[in-house]
Parts: C-alpha cells; sequence; structure tokens
DNA sequence: GTCTATAATGAGATAGAC
DNA sequence: GTCTATCTCATTATAGAC
C-alpha cells in the first residue's frame, strides 16, 4: 500500500489533475492536448497511452467534476434534517466547496450546453453507488411531504419542491458561474468577489428562510 | 431606404444571425466557420469577406448578445420605480427575454468563463450610449439610497445592493444556465422545463419580496 | 459581392525506439 | 511506461476568377 506515492502520484492521476486545470479553464472544446501534457509535465503521447483520446479525457474530467458538486448536495438534501438545517447545511457546504473550486459551476454549465452528450454521462454515471435517474425522484418526493406537512402546520410557505431546489441552487451557485461579470462590475482587484462570499456565508440562508416564512 | 430588404435582408445581417445561431449552441471554440456558412447559405469565404476572421466575428456576436440581455436590466435597475415594482419588472422582463432566448445565459457564461478577454471588450462596448463602466456604479449608489430609507422606515430587510441585484438576477438566470441539467432531472420531454418556468413566472417576484420583508 | 480552389497550419492520434 | 518522430486530417484563412 506503500510504494513510492509521496512525492510521485500515479501518472494518470498527475494527468487527471492537469486536465482537470486545464479542461477547466479553457473548455473541452478549447483546451489542448499539449496544454495539459505540459501542464502534467508529460509529453502528449502518454495522455493517449492512459485516456485513448481526448474525448477520453474530458469524460474523465467531467465525471470526476460532477462527481465532486452533485453527491454532497443530494445527500443533505435527502436527509431527515429539518428543511431550515437542510438550507442552512446546503449554503454552508456549497458556498465553501465552491470557494476552493469557483471554476467548477461555470465548467459544468459550460460543458452540459455545449455537449449535450455529456447529459447521458451524468444519467449513466453512478453518484454514491446509485444512479441520479434512481437518486433523484424520491429525494424529491420526500422533500415535498416535508414542505406540505410544514404547510398544513402554517409554519411554512407552499412551494413546490423542485421550485425549492432550484432557488436555493441558484442563489449558491450563480455567483461563481457569474464570477467574472461579478468581479468586473464590483470593481478591480478581484478582492471584492470574496469578500461577496465571505457577505454571503453569513446573511444567505437567513434570506432565503426568510422567503420561506409563510 | 427600401431597395430590397424584404426578402434578402443585407448579407452581414444573414450571417450574423446564422453565428448567432452556431455560436450560442456550441460555443466559440467549437463553432466552426464552415457550420455558420452553412446555416447562412452562403460560402465560407464570405464570412471573412464580412467579419475578417473567426476571432472577429465571435465578437460581433458577443457583443449582440450582451447588448440584447444586460441594458434592460439596468434600466430597470436604475429607474425611478419602488423596489417591489423594479422586482416585478425585472422577474417579468428577464423570464420573457430568456423564454425566447434560453440559450442566451449558458453563453454568455461559457464565453466570459473560458474567455477572459470578452471582459474588457464588455467593459468597452456602449450600452444606450456609455460604457458599463460609467452606467453601473450610479445604479448601485441610487439602490444603495432606496434600500436605506426603506430599511430605516422599517418597511424592508437590510441588505446590500450589490446582494440583492445578485440575489434578484441569480433566480432569473440560473434556471435557463441550468436547463439541460434541469430537463434531465424533471423528467423526460424538456416540457417539463417550460411548465416550471411558467410557475416562475407567477411566483419568483412574491417570493424574493417575502423574502425582504422586515 | 460572391464563388472555387488552395494554401498554411494547428492539433489529435499513432508507430516504434528505448 | 515514457519518449521522439511522424502521419493525417480538420479548419482557418487567402488568392484570384467571375
Amino acid at each position: 500500500m506503500a510504494k513510492r506515492d509521496e512525492v510521485e502520484r500515479e501518472t494518470g492521476e498527475a494527468i487527471l489533475d492537469a486536465a482537470h486545470t486545464v479542461f477547466l479553464r479553457r473548455g473541452t472544446a478549447g483546451a489542448r492536448m499539449q496544454e495539459v501534457a505540459d501542464e502534467a509535465g508529460v509529453n502528449k503521447a502518454l495522455l493517449h497511452y492512459y485516456f485513448r483520446s481526448k474525448e477520453g479525457l474530458a469524460e474523465a474530467v467531467f465525471t470526476r467534476a460532477a462527481r465532486r458538486l452533485f453527491p454532497p448536495v443530494l445527500a443533505i438534501m435527502g436527509s431527515e434534517a429539518a428543511i431550515e438545517e437542510k438550507v442552512e447545511q446546503i449554503v454552508e457546504h456549497e458556498l465553501e466547496i465552491l470557494s476552493e473550486s469557483p471554476y467548477l459551476p461555470g465548467y459544468l454549465m459550460s460543458e452540459i450546453h455545449h455537449h449535450p452528450e455529456r447529459l447521458e454521462q451524468l444519467m449513466s454515471m453512478t453518484m454514491s453507488g446509485v444512479s441520479p435517474a434512481h437518486l433523484l425522484p424520491p429525494i424529491v418526493e420526500k422533500l415535498r411531504r416535508q414542505i406540505d406537512k410544514r404547510v398544513e402546520a402554517g409554519t411554512l410557505r407552499p412551494i413546490s419542491p423542485e421550485q425549492f431546489i432550484i432557488n436555493l441552487i441558484a442563489l449558491c451557485v450563480f455567483p461563481f458561474a457569474a464570477r467574472p461579470m461579478l468581479e468586473l462590475a464590483l470593481g478591480q482587484g478581484g478582492r471584492g468577489f470574496e469578500v461577496l462570499i465571505e457577505e454571503r456565508k453569513r446573511t444567505l440562508a437567513a434570506f432565503f428562510l426568510n422567503a420561506m416564512r409563510p
């Protein structure tokens, strides 16, 4: 279990990391195999040895990126926690993980937008053991029951689970997807963006929960 | 002023329209000049005659797309209307225009994400006569005063104008940017998406205004 | 202004030595 | 497994006739 993996990771891993960097920055169509090779410090031919083709590498990058973003949200959304706790957990977790990988949302949206074939890949890929097609409906239904019960009790404003999820994810993810524009609009430096996200970490959950008050 | 522009528009216009279609679908890096030519029903060489290079065409498409989306929002945001009216107008206008051009947000985000040089272009381009750099700050300040006054009166929850704008735009735009994923998650057909947007047209402004209640 | 033909090059992919 | 060298083809761009 320990061979020499301190300094020298598996080459395939190193290539995938490099590809992650390059593909997220340039997009799949704009990425160059040569740039990935340079970033990984290996020869171009090696990329084909490990991933056969550019498309193969693109799929690997996409899968890894999607697995990093989606499963945690689905886990929280489907948990036994109360609505308020779910909102707080998702806001905190999303803003945290996206602060570390701010290019993730822009890449995923761009990728899905311009490469419809990724959707099938997304559907058939396995998250936490099962496919999203099987994972999603029960989560939505559970959420629906949870919301309806609270609405009947008069402690929540009526909303469909679909709109609930979209609104919550939109508020978390959009600033990162639109980051370059925001940095521009907020003034120079890019420092403004981090300040803005910090403010969001403190205020977004309360804003959202306020919107759900009856 | 009337030559023969009934059936035969200016060729340059026709090419730009075709490029709009192709570039929005494939992204700049993924778009092919041949595909644009086919879409426009002209020869490839003509694209270069009118726009000199692919980059020239890409800039023209981007500028036109940005001008279609941003100015109306800025106009409403900077108007004399009350906060509530602004929210309702922006929601209505955005959902309307994006329903007609659902690929716009995905394209703009992808483009800005993968081509940083577009930002300078965006900054230096002229909207309603002036550059965004001069247009934006006064709008934000006006909004800030408007919000602060209402907060003091106790009829609005405190929020910075930046977060206000981001939240509102996020809720309007995100579903379109994430459209392919939503269609997948909502079940087959794509019909589900339109239903979802119709529901949003009815409920989003109220949701947002509720979040702003003190 | 619009076309055909072609140049020029960039980039993905493979062969084969080490 | 990793490299060098090379093949092949797709794509942007231009030259030049009409």
